[in-house]
DNA sequence: ATGGCAGGTTAGACCTGA
């Protein structure tokens, strides 16, 4: 089993990217995606079914927006969190098989004076409760998404010019320790990884060509599925395509 | 170098991203 996350930062402009990413990726079951960007109504979903993917989705103008694309439906679907109100499309799970997989577009919180950061930390707060709640119930658990958390300096490629931001601070960072403590482990830090390893780059300053970048992207996988898991890469060569996303795809295999 | 770029909205700047 292969399962993948990728914030395309607009779906609209990256449909041909992920078909193509896709087909290159014969042993993927799932595909979770991130900031689509799309109303519902206007969801590419007929290319994608086209393409022999099945695919759920939840999505708003402008912002947001999250999808899962695999290999079978998936059952008992789940839109955004059900212990928390929000009108922002940052959720969607389902289970295919034993396997329960929650995709989620963590909030960002913009700055740690702005308003945006403590509806980040309380939608942490809820989704910590949903996961743990989850996990009751489906033991074999994956959380794939775009966290915007680099839960370690060595995930930042400047840690001390990141000291005191949004992403890496404190409290961003034990609410990630807290997920791991509800039993999930980091897939990416099983194995030994190539030091300096990102999953976004700022399009602005030439951060990729200068591989300024930060590992907020992640896989998170309980015990049953951590004690399975053979490999985890991020895809840097999906950054260097024209007109790319500014983050790359993060990939689990399972045995 | 606290701006740089990219996408969306909507037809000119402004907002958001991370």
């Amino acid at each position: 089993m292969q399962i993948a996350t990728w914030n395309v930062n607009s779906l609209k402009v990256r449909l041909p990217q992920v078909l193509e990413w896709l087909a290159a990726h014969p042993q993927l079951d799932c595909l979770c995606l991130q900031e689509t960007k799309l109303e519902d109504i206007n969801f590419p979903e007929a290319a994608i079914r086209e393409a022999g993917w099945q695919v759920a989705f939840a999505g708003q103008k402008t912002y947001n927006g999250v999808a899962l694309i695999s290999r079978e439906p998936a059952t008992d679907i789940q839109i955004n969190l059900p212990n928390y109100s929000d009108h922002q499309m940052r959720l969607i799970a389902g289970t295919f098989g034993e396997v329960r997989l929650i995709c989620g577009y963590f909030p960002n919180g913009q700055s740690l004076d702005s308003e945006k950061y403590p509806y980040k930390l309380a939608w942490l707060e809820a989704l910590i409760a949903y996961v743990g709640d989850q996990l009751k119930q489906y033991p074999q658990l994956a959380l794939l998404g775009d966290y915007n958390i680099a839960p370690e300096d060595r995930d930042v490629h400047d840690p001390a010019k990141w000291v005191g931001q949004v992403l890496v601070s404190e409290p961003e960072r034990a609410a990630f320790n807290q997920l791991i403590s509800l039993g999930l482990h980091d897939s990416f830090r099983k194995f030994d990884q190539p030091e300096q390893t990102f999953s976004w780059w700022d399009y602005r300053a030439a951060g990729f060509r200068r591989n300024a970048g930060l590992r907020i992207d992640h896989i998170l996988l309980s015990d049953p599925l951590i004690a399975r898991c053979t490999g985890c890469v991020i895809d840097k060569e999906a950054r260097k395509a024209e007109r790319p996303s500014d983050h790359a795809p993060v990939i689990a295999t399972l045995d």
